[in-house]
DNA sequence: AGCTCGCCTGATCGATCTATAAAGGATCTT
DNA sequence: AAGATCCTTTATAGATCGATCAGGCGAGCT
């Protein structure tokens, strides 16, 4: 119709622009699918967003399923360059320092990309095909091997032993919730999530509760207990 | 069409099932919104779930949306039963052992109903007037409740000085969120939380978590560390 | 200039959505 | 026995869904 919005703005350059609608699209997609789950969505409302038609959408994706899984794989690909190779990278630190700095970007991570959480909550909960092939193309994996770390870390005696895939559950919900439910977290709470400064106390707490506990224990004075506002 | 299923077992009796239809339509309400949200739950399947025609959810509510409002308002009775008047149960014991009867409640509340968590992770994530409902139904000041428990104890010195809202939202994450992921912790980890006694571990695991962390603190040969397999 | 190719739109199809209308049948009252 | 009431069904309206198709338009090649 009338929501071109920016072909203006590109002036009379005339560049392509097919990796643009693509783009568009593709981020369009991401909130929809994050904010009202597969079934809720509909590709005019994509189109609409994106500010294109919505038979644009079916010429960019075959289908609406196949731009579902483009989207994942995009989120996949913004997991991969946060977590890619960060064991490599930690490979001197001892198994508390890492888990450390993994719990911690694992936070980073869930606060710059909400709709990770939000899509996986909502396919976790009903299972079927989607869910299946998302967890093939590797978080799956990446999981267990969390728990494995997890798990070196308790045999070694620094963890207690505990149902470690339960801790890398609570661990991932902790991290990632308060992200997903943004709007909720600005109702209840008035804390807006989008904030660096509650990114930070989110990973401050998250790290602190998960490794040493929020009860005072006795006389036991902490160095690094850094609660933030 | 052919699915009427039980109206043989009922008998000669006669007696009467508009009730029955109605609860039928309520707990299969209650799946569907629960696992595809609202915009992806359709009337026909709700009604093809419960047995009946897809008229009859329309005769006994309003409309789609009052369906919605009146299953989570079950939801929310069922909230109540659970937590009502706890507090009152609970004026004898400390601020601590306070806080880990409604942990454990937390749990047991999210195992039995996973249907909760999911739909407020689903509202939760985009707002609007659906969340505002909720929320004003009670659900956000018993949240607010929580955290003002947990601050208490904060001032008392028990509880280490943490932003409390953010602590009240990583207990409330990661007591439901394995049960709302429910298929997931089934594909990737094998756990089935329907399992009594992997709720239980959970439970388990999540007060440990959050009083007293996962990490062995030097010799402080704690009593209550049951991790359960 | 004419042709091709890639990007995009308008029109539209068949399926499915929420919701309503009309009527059938069981039960109860009188 | 007739009428009223409640629960339920069939039929269907009007809107919207995902997807297809034919055509338009601009850039680049020949």
């Amino acid at each position: 119709m009338a929501q071109r919005a920016d072909e203006a703005v590109r002036g009379s350059k005339g560049e392509h622009d097919s990796e643009r609608s693509r783009d568009r699209i593709l981020a369009a997609a991401l909130e929809e699918f994050a904010s009202k789950g597969f079934e809720g969505t509909t590709t005019a409302e994509i189109a609409r967003r994106a500010g294109v038609t919505q038979p644009l959408v079916h010429y960019h994706f075959e289908s609406k399923d196949e731009l579902w899984r483009t989207t994942v794989l995009h989120l996949l690909d913004a997991a991969e360059a946060t977590f890619g190779g960060v064991l490599a990278e930690l490979s001197d630190l001892d198994h508390l320092d890492k888990l450390k700095v993994l719990v911690r970007r694992l936070v980073y991570f869930s606060a710059t990309h909400p709709e990770f959480g939000r899509i996986l909550a909502y396919e976790g909960a009903k299972g079927g095909e989607r869910l299946s092939w998302l967890l093939a193309q590797q978080p799956a994996s990446e999981a267990r091997l969390f728990v494995e770390l997890l798990e070196s870390a308790a045999q070694e005696g620094v963890l207690k032993p505990l149902p470690m895939a339960h801790v890398a559950a609570c661990i991932g919900a902790a991290s990632a919730y308060v992200f997903v439910i943004r709007e909720m977290m600005r109702t209840v709470y008035g804390i807006d999530v989008d904030d660096p400064t509650v990114i930070d106390a989110h990973a401050n707490t998250v790290v602190e509760l998960f490794f040493h506990g929020m009860t005072v224990e006795d006389a036991s004075a902490r160095s690094g207990t850094k609660g933030a506002a």
